[in-house]
DNA sequence: AATGCGTGGAT
DNA sequence: TATCCAAGCAT
């Protein structure tokens, strides 16, 4: 059994390597070798698709092209450059792990797994992708294109999260990349049979021929590199989780799945949590061109991250002002509704319901922990993705007002007069006003 | 061991 | 539209 693995890990490797060799994919941070900028790749795409990565990766090595300059950066800065990716605990520990790189490393970057993985966010997987892609070690990796390729190659039906199961997994792609690596020392003569010509070649011209040249020459080609890069890259354009392209697999006759017709029934994972429902409304206020905005705390999702106040409500709550009270401390002169934002992050469905609420003039001066700031301010902060669009809703809705023409009659900054409100004191309902039919942008009594 | 952490591409 | 899940890590 052993022996069968064995010869198949031979059979593999030089197959995978030249596939990869005409089939990888053109991407960024496969034209160097820098081992910051691989870090920041491999980072940045767990758990995110290419296409995602790639403009986020140019623009990130375009700001912060160094570990010192990371280890330098602003917060804030690090977190703008990571917004809408997602999972930001990936951005903080990138500068943490930056500094710890300055500060006990001298600013070079560490080639030993131990210091590897001992430097937050850089788990099993991420160093060894570290230490093979830039520095051409013998490292396996395992991530979730390789646990779909060898659960299928070597028919492997076993959960894969399960600890036994991720121990096999772990060792054949150890296996794996270590056949990948050239020889540690020059081949002894004479070679015992059936090891194959390739290997029996290359130990034949290296025992003969000892000249320092040769052995730079071969130790150039980065093969643990490549090798592990062809592994996820196979998994990724061909050995996908659907509808796998079989037809072009370099290494189907090795496949067990394939040769058992049992490709979608692997790798066997367990179905994910259902989502929960949960609703929440936001508001968006001005005052003299300026937003109320608060800061997320330290722990919670989206943590260090801004957003407008809001709250969560039941799914069929109806009383916005109320809402809006208990936010701001005082009653809104008027409410509107503006847009609703659907989005889930983790196991939650959200509904994100948002308002334009306005105040007589200057009543709320404070927001709970939270600040006013002009939309200038707002762009340079990062906000999770459902509050980006919230801001953008609004970039584009002053883009929209300062560019058009006033319009007539109605609009009260471009025509006449002040939206007139039924506001008597007792009064619980909020007048609704609506926006200037001529789409200025401004808002005019219903 | 199981769960929390975001977002968007693909189908 | 609904569902899956992507170059995972930390706790």
């Amino acid at each position: 059994m052993a022996k069968q693995i064995a010869s198949k890990v031979e059979a593999l490797v030089p197959a995978l390597l030249n596939w990869f060799q005409s089939n990888a994919r053109s991407l960024p941070w496969r034209r160097t070798r820098d081992p910051y900028a691989i870090w920041i790749s491999e980072i940045m795409l767990q758990q995110t698709q290419v296409k995602t990565v790639i403009p986020y990766w140019r623009r990130w090595m375009r700001e912060l092209p160094t570990v010192q300059s990371l280890a330098g950066a602003r917060r804030e800065k690090v977190l703008k450059l990571w917004e809408g990716l997602g999972y930001y605990t990936r951005a903080k520990n990138l500068q943490k792990a930056a500094r710890m790189i300055v500060d006990r490393h001298g600013g070079r970057f560490p080639e030993k797994y131990d210091d590897l993985v001992a430097l937050p966010g850089i788990g099993r997987y991420t160093a060894g992708a570290v230490l093979s892609i830039a520095f051409n070690q013998p490292a396996p990796v395992l991530d979730g294109n390789v646990i779909r390729v060898l659960t299928r190659l070597f028919g492997i039906a076993e959960n894969p999260r399960e600890k036994k199961t991720g121990a096999t997994l772990w060792g054949l792609a150890e296996m794996l990349v270590r056949q990948a690596a050239p020889p540690p020392h020059p081949v002894p003569l004479p070679l015992r049979g059936g090891e194959g010509a390739r290997r029996a070649g290359e130990g034949e011209v290296r025992g003969l021929n000892a000249r320092p040249k040769l052995e730079v020459e071969t130790a150039r080609e980065p093969t643990c590199s490549h090798f592990n890069q062809a592994l996820m890259e196979l998994g990724a354009t061909i050995c996908t989780p659907r509808q796998p392209e079989c037809s072009l697999c370099p290494v189907r006759k090795h496949c067990i799945a394939f040769r058992e017709n049992r490709v979608a029934d692997l790798p066997n994972l367990d179905q994910q949590a259902a989502l929960t429902e949960r609703r929440f409304v936001a508001f968006v206020a001005e005052s003299r061109g300026r937003f109320p905005v608060r800061q997320r705390p330290a722990g919670v999702v989206n943590a260090h991250l801004w957003e407008f106040p809001n709250v969560e409500v039941s799914l069929d709550h109806r009383d916005i002002r109320q809402l809006a009270e208990r936010l701001f401390g005082a009653r809104p002169r008027s409410l509107k509704p503006l847009l609703r934002i659907r989005h889930s992050i983790t196991r939650y469905r959200i509904t994100l319901d948002v308002f334009r609420a306005e105040f007589a003039d200057g009543l709320p001066r404070t927001i709970q922990a939270g600040r006013w700031c002009s939309l200038n301010q707002l762009r340079n902060r990062a906000f999770p993705s459902a509050h980006g669009k919230i801001l953008k809703n609004l970039a584009t809705e002053a883009e929209r007002r300062s560019s058009d023409k006033p319009c007539q009659p109605t609009c009260q900054p471009h025509g006449l007069r002040p939206a007139r409100l039924p506001v008597s004191p007792a009064d619980s309902a909020i007048a609704i006003e609506k926006e200037c039919p001529r789409r200025c942008g401004r808002i005019v009594p219903r």
